[in-house]
DNA sequence: GCCGTTTTCGGCCCGACTGTTTTCAGTCG
């Protein structure tokens, strides 16, 4: 989405949460919260609509529209300026601790002038939080507890930390006998590019044994919260696990509500309201009967509310209500959809394995598979061209071999991931690039060059004609290194003109092109491709998160150049 | 503040758990 829709969308919810701390009507802040959504997945830049355009926009109405107009104007609006006088900054932050909320962060403020995580912890540490009410001994000990949990850095993790965590729990709980059916949902199943808590649902009908199980595992440091429905736990390396245990019969109803998003589930129960029933985890209700309609599966509950059973990558309440209900859900692209692999690495530069091993795990699941070492610009890599042109040899013999031996056939093809340098230029003349099959092209360095020269960085790499593929665009690292400023529409209009398509880099630390942007790229015409960039046989296996990170962005097997046959592959690398 | 095969006004998702509440508010997801 364009980048000045983030920054619309950051405020309108800045906004809602100051107006709820000040005890506002929580629905008009729902609302404010709502429109960012709306703002941030809208494909367009939200700064060249006309007051009638935005109006279209769904949950957009007049007042908004105008604080729209005033934020593309002027940056911001009057009445969170207003609200921004009244709350400092610091008190937004204190909500951030976990089980502090709006109301008693705005309290610890308007009667001991707290505004910031640290105060709070001096103000408990002088005991000045004894008499205030609504704070007991209890809430003085978790608030401790949640400062440093805030503080302590990596509160979220990566997916595929959070997957192999929820995959411990599934192995535990589900031994219990008694655990009937056992699976991860919420932002895990959503596959989210971060991951804040894990999420496992399980269905039993004595759920004692198997909340039990969990905090009695090892890795189990903190019990946080223990009922006979749910149960919460903190690992000891931080991370908080949710086990939820319902009855087999709700099982449907009880998946559709843990997976989420929040926002998606409102969205859905919203239908139901409409439609005189009610939706919770326990199933699909007659409003005025009280019976039940459904319960066991989630598509008998989607089917019920007239919708499409949606994917649970595209539950974000960014349309796919609206879709489900047309019944004009995309076929978005899965595991099963994707052929081959355009970007990887061997030990001839920084990847951990030989060429011989990363193609045998490669022969297991891919149709062709291309070998992308890095090229010579990256010094510390040490390539040179007789490096290269020796490997563009044995590749060609294991590609004979592999064709000859009986096994699974696979393709294989010789590229290189070469560094699009500061001024747009890359490694190798265009008569050395001709000798590839494929090149990726990508930024390793200069990360913080103006947004202009970012830009034309980028669009002078994809005019070259031996550049098939823009790596992992915006060089982020999840929660460690910002996205790259680069004129995203200047960059798709590049791509979609020269054919040069863009990776979804699989990597769990990357997922870039971020899912945000990819809806985006594809409406300018861009093609894609998912790729592991494995550096090793593990990596090997986290394409899983590149095609859930396309679903996010509702790519289909046509909008991604991986799943198509090598014929029609071939065509698009030669840029014609 | 937004929205309407109920509605231009009156609603706006639903339930579990905790702590300090003696009947429920706040927080979370």
């Amino acid at each position: 989405m364009p980048q000045a829709n983030d920054a619309a969308a950051a405020l309108l919810d800045e906004y809602a949460d100051l107006y709820v701390m000040t005890g506002g009507d929580p629905f008009r802040a729902r609302v404010y919260g709502k429109a960012a959504r709306a703002i941030s997945a809208y494909p367009r830049d939200i700064s060249e609509l006309t007051p009638a355009e935005l109006l279209k926009i769904t949950g957009v109405g007049k007042s908004i529209a105008g604080k729209i107009a005033e934020i593309t104007a002027t940056g911001s609006f009057a009445e969170l300026d207003d609200l921004r006088a009244d709350i400092p900054d610091g008190v937004r932050q204190l909500t951030q601790i976990p089980a502090l909320g709006p109301r008693r962060a705005l309290q610890l403020y308007q009667e001991l002038q707290i505004s910031s995580p640290e105060q709070l912890r001096d103000a408990i540490a002088a005991g000045q939080l004894n008499d205030l009410k609504g704070f007991g001994s209890k809430s003085a000990e978790k608030l401790l507890r949640g400062i440093d949990l805030l503080e302590s850095a990596g509160q979220r993790v990566l997916l595929n930390v959070a997957a192999e965590t929820a995959a411990r729990v599934i192995e535990v709980v589900e031994r219990v006998p008694g655990c009937q059916r056992i699976a991860a949902a919420g932002s895990l199943r959503r596959a989210s590019e971060s991951i804040g808590d894990v999420d496992v649902l399980a269905a039993a009908e004595d759920s004692g044994p198997l909340m039990t199980a969990l905090t009695s595992m090892p890795e189990s440091a903190e019990i946080i919260g223990s009922g006979p429905t749910k149960t919460s736990i903190r690992t000891s390396a931080g991370l908080q696990v949710d086990l939820r245990v319902v009855g087999l019969d709700v099982w449907g109803a009880a998946l559709q509500y843990f997976t989420g998003s929040q926002a998606h589930n409102v969205r859905v129960r919203e239908i139901a309201v409409r439609r005189k029933l009610k939706l919770s985890e326990y199933g699909l209700f007659d409003v005025e009967s009280g019976h039940l309609i459904c319960s066991e599966t989630e598509e008998e509950v989607y089917a019920r509310l007239d919708m499409q059973w949606i994917p649970p990558t595209l539950r974000e309440d960014t349309g796919e209500v609206e879709a489900a209900l047309r019944h004009e859900l995309p076929p978005v692209v899965t595991d099963a959809d994707v052929r081959g692999d355009l970007h990887s690495h061997t030990n001839l530069t920084d990847g951990q394995a030989s060429l011989e091993e990363m193609v045998a795990a490669a022969r297991e699941r891919y149709e062709y598979y291309a070998i992308t070492d890095h090229a010579p610009n990256l010094v510390m890599q040490r390539m040179t061209d007789e490096k290269m042109l020796t490997q563009r040899e044995q590749v060609r013999r294991l590609g004979e071999r592999l064709a000859s031996d009986g096994g699974r056939p696979l393709v294989l093809l010789h590229g290189t991931e070469l560094n699009i340098g500061p001024d747009g230029s890359v490694d190798w003349p265009p008569e050395f690039l001709a000798g590839f099959d494929i090149c990726v092209a990508s930024v390793h360095s200069h990360f913080d060059q103006p947004r202009s020269e970012m830009t034309r960085r980028f669009v002078r790499a994809c005019e070259n004609p031996h550049v098939n593929i823009i790596g992992h665009p915006l060089t982020r690292k999840i929660g460690r290194r910002p996205p790259v400023d680069v004129d995203l529409a200047e960059l798709y209009r590049a791509c979609a003109e020269t054919g040069t398509a863009l990776e979804v880099n699989a990597h769990p630390a990357r997922l870039d092109l971020p899912s945000a942007h990819i809806r985006a790229a594809r409406d300018a015409g861009v093609k894609f491709a998912i790729d592991t960039d494995a550096h090793s046989l593990r990596d090997l296996t986290y394409l899983q998160y590149g095609v859930a990170t396309a679903q996010r962005g509702w790519l289909t097997p046509e909008d991604v150049i991986t799943t198509w046959p090598l014929a029609r592959l071939g065509q698009f690398l030669r840029k014609a």
